[in-house]
DNA sequence: GATAAATTTGAGCAATCACTCAAATGTGAG
DNA sequence: CTCACATTTGAGTGATTGCTCAAATTTATC
């Protein structure tokens, strides 16, 4: 009886994200989706319900991406600080043909677009960065432990501190497209992390 | 002949401004505008020629009042580090009522949400960071003048990554309402732009 | 092949969008 | 007051919005 769903549920998902990253909320009409999804109204609310749901699913799914990329070069480095220094520096690449440009985060983008008047997108979209300020912060006590940084700090404002670096710098890679001026900042921004280290006691 | 303007040009401009401010280009319709302003739809098209037309006067007069605020912070303090660790600071503050809350500039937020479909809003509001950057610029180039910093520094960086902590505090001022982080990471900030200063040479 | 259930389709819905314009209103000059 | 003109009005424009649903299509099971 169950028919295999002949859509790709992942994909057409992938595809809402990067549309709704790009152009927003608002300025995204369901005209747009149904040429990006490759799927006519009808099915688009058969699998998403609403335009308002789907970009949930969708800042959902970049969310969960988010925490893998962090995850990912947390693994890669043998320290924390270099970890995430490589992190911060990242955001500062050139962007080169094929790669996904840098951008600003799409939950940034979304609490900022997000209004009075959607108050669940911003809720949802400050809450995810609620939790990624956390795993900042994990990071850092973990860096503690480590003693790789001093007891001297809070983990919590350097993860605030780490947070807005960030974004600051993804704000202005997109605007410049990726420059030498962004590379610069993620270089000061990341030595900012690794100064941190506290030498050999 | 000529007829006094019956309707507050500036007034209605603030109005509009304000409004397109918090709740964005696109999520502002014309019937919020009309209630904003005080205006019936035939007004606000004689007066302001278009959506379009009047988001982009808005977006000037927010540009020169950005400038005023910070010509008038430069004017307040002796020397110019000091001015600009104050401004710094002055995003940091607790929202208090009867005040403008600290927002998102709308110079970013415009930049941000505008695509490659109003390229106009977009390169106009680039263009206006580009100038405040700028004088941001001339600062610490003035700063290198009168000794405060050393000659070793390239103003046109530090103005970068100064615009880059000033959007980022306000970021977090307006997600948080103006918390306790935020004044804290408006004053770590802050005190970077003080960490500049020579030692008397 | 036949049947039934799951899925897709796309024309079309009411509501809202940015916007227009002929008529009403207000104003200063004579 | 009367006239001439600048300004405001607001019902109404066609286009587009997010969304619905009866019909067509596709698939799995027998």
């Amino acid at each position: 009886m169950q028919r295999a769903t002949p859509y790709d549920r992942n994909q057409a998902l992938k595809a809402a994200q990067d549309l709704f990253w790009r152009k927003g909320y608002h300025a995204t009409s369901l005209k747009d989706l149904e040429a990006a999804l490759n799927m006519k109204p009808g099915s688009i609310y058969a699998a998403f319900k609403s335009k308002h749901a789907l970009y949930l699913s969708c800042l959902e799914r970049y969310f969960d991406e988010a925490v893998q990329a962090l995850d990912a070069h947390l693994e890669a480095s043998p320290g924390v600080l270099d970890a995430l220094a490589d992190f911060v520096r990242g955001f500062g690449k050139e962007h080169l043909a094929g790669e996904t440009p840098v951008r600003v985060c799409m939950l940034v983008k979304t609490a900022l677009e997000a209004t009075e008047d959607e108050p669940e997108l911003r809720d949802r979209a400050q809450a995810y960065l609620l939790n990624m300020r956390e795993a900042f912060e994990a990071c850092f006590r973990k860096a503690q432990d480590t003693g790789e940084i001093s007891e001297a700090h809070d983990p919590a404002q350097l993860a605030v501190n780490l947070q807005a670096d960030i974004t600051s710098i993804r704000i202005e890679a997109q605007q410049t497209g990726g420059s030498m001026t962004t590379a610069w900042l993620a270089n000061r921004k990341a030595q900012d992390v690794l100064a941190l280290r506290q030498t050999a006691q």
